[in-house]
DNA sequence: ATTCGACTATTTTACTTGAATGGTCGAAAA
DNA sequence: TTTTCGACCATTCAAGTAAAATAGTCGAAT
């Protein structure tokens, strides 16, 4: 890897550390530049803002997360096995985001928000995803033909919504390991019924 | 009806005018004393505080919702049935408190939000109507008896989950029609499918 | 028992100002 | 040429403040 990646990578990690302490706003260019011993000027050869350089934190987080979905599309499994595994790897995705104070309130439903478009495209790229799914299912013949077209997205809905409540409660400071279980759960317990209801027989 | 509660029904039938068009916070006691043509110093002799004209407002609406759910629980007909109906006397409720300017982002996650005890009340309230259904189903044989106990409140999250979608629409002021009509289907379908999952057969 | 004008106390708003911070630039170093 | 940074500028943000708006009170009038 060329020198100069390596110090984007250096920069980016020391970002996603403070960043993931602190959120967005409460990090300045300044005290990442000190983290990797540069001046904050230097900063800017390598980035040019600093949300440039929160989306390339993200970003890294973000294509790790499709990796691993990708990983699990390719394994011999059922649909049923590998929509189980995309809701746990989701939820452990999640988790990174609530790390990197990408999920208050604010930054969720400001319209300015910075992370509006990330989220977009991610959404996107998940609903590709899980109708790779469900079409593997049906084609298999082990969920219905039945199925609406729309089935992925409404189910990326679900899981969209369930997170919400979580989002609300860290909001409201009352977020524990607790309560995270209790989403896991509740995602495991309707993916199970849902794929239940879709399934042929 | 007393000449009083006639009164205090004015106050509150003007306050909710106000409330719809313009939300808790834009709307000021001389406003609705002026529709009622009071001084304002006579709304005090009715309701304590603004907050709990507005509480009055909406617990108006809430029983109104809570009561149409009640006649659904009566009918007589298939727990499934009664299921879809409630789902969909649900949306018909939620497009009232959009009205209401309850369901801005400020007013859903400000812990000082003095809608959150509301909120709270009648969600438990949908608790016990949903185990009734459910309930109901399994006892009739037309539901599996493995449902987990807190399948009501899955359920539950799950519609509070997908509506949220639209409530974050709404406060980026894309919310029309359309959205509506889609978050419908969406409901229906999920609960199609769960419904399908959860049945005996 | 009910109404309201006049009053108070509190909250909200609009504005100011100084400090913090994102971002720029040209010179220096490698 | 590529990379670094000190010094600088422009903008944003926080804290404070004064004025306006508004929730709520009270005693007199009906």
């Amino acid at each position: 890897m060329s020198d100069e990646k390596l110090k984007e990578k250096a920069i980016i990690e020391a970002a996603r550390n403070r960043f993931a302490h602190f959120g967005f706003s409460k990090v300045t260019m300044d005290e990442i530049a000190g983290d990797v011993e540069m001046g904050k000027a230097s900063l800017y050869y390598y980035f040019p803002t600093k949300e440039d350089l929160f989306r390339s934190v993200v970003l890294e987080e973000q294509s790790e997360f499709v990796k691993n979905i990708e990983e699990i599309l390719g394994r011999h499994a059922s649909a049923s096995e590998k929509l189980n595994e995309y809701v746990a790897q989701r939820l452990k995705y999640f988790r990174d985001l609530v790390n990197l104070g990408m999920l208050s309130v604010h930054s969720i439903f400001d319209i300015k928000s910075i992370f509006k478009k990330l989220f977009e495209d991610l959404g996107k790229q998940e609903l590709i995803l899980l109708k790779k799914i469900f079409d593997e299912g049906i084609n298999s013949g082990e969920f219905t033909k039945e199925l609406p077209g729309d089935f992925p997205k409404i189910f990326l809905h679900i899981l969209q919504g369930l997170r919400f409540r979580v989002i609300k409660l860290f909001n409201e400071h009352k977020a524990n390991e607790e309560t995270y279980k209790e989403l896991e759960s509740e995602m495991k317990i309707a993916t199970q019924y849902l794929i239940k209801g879709i399934k042929c027989n």
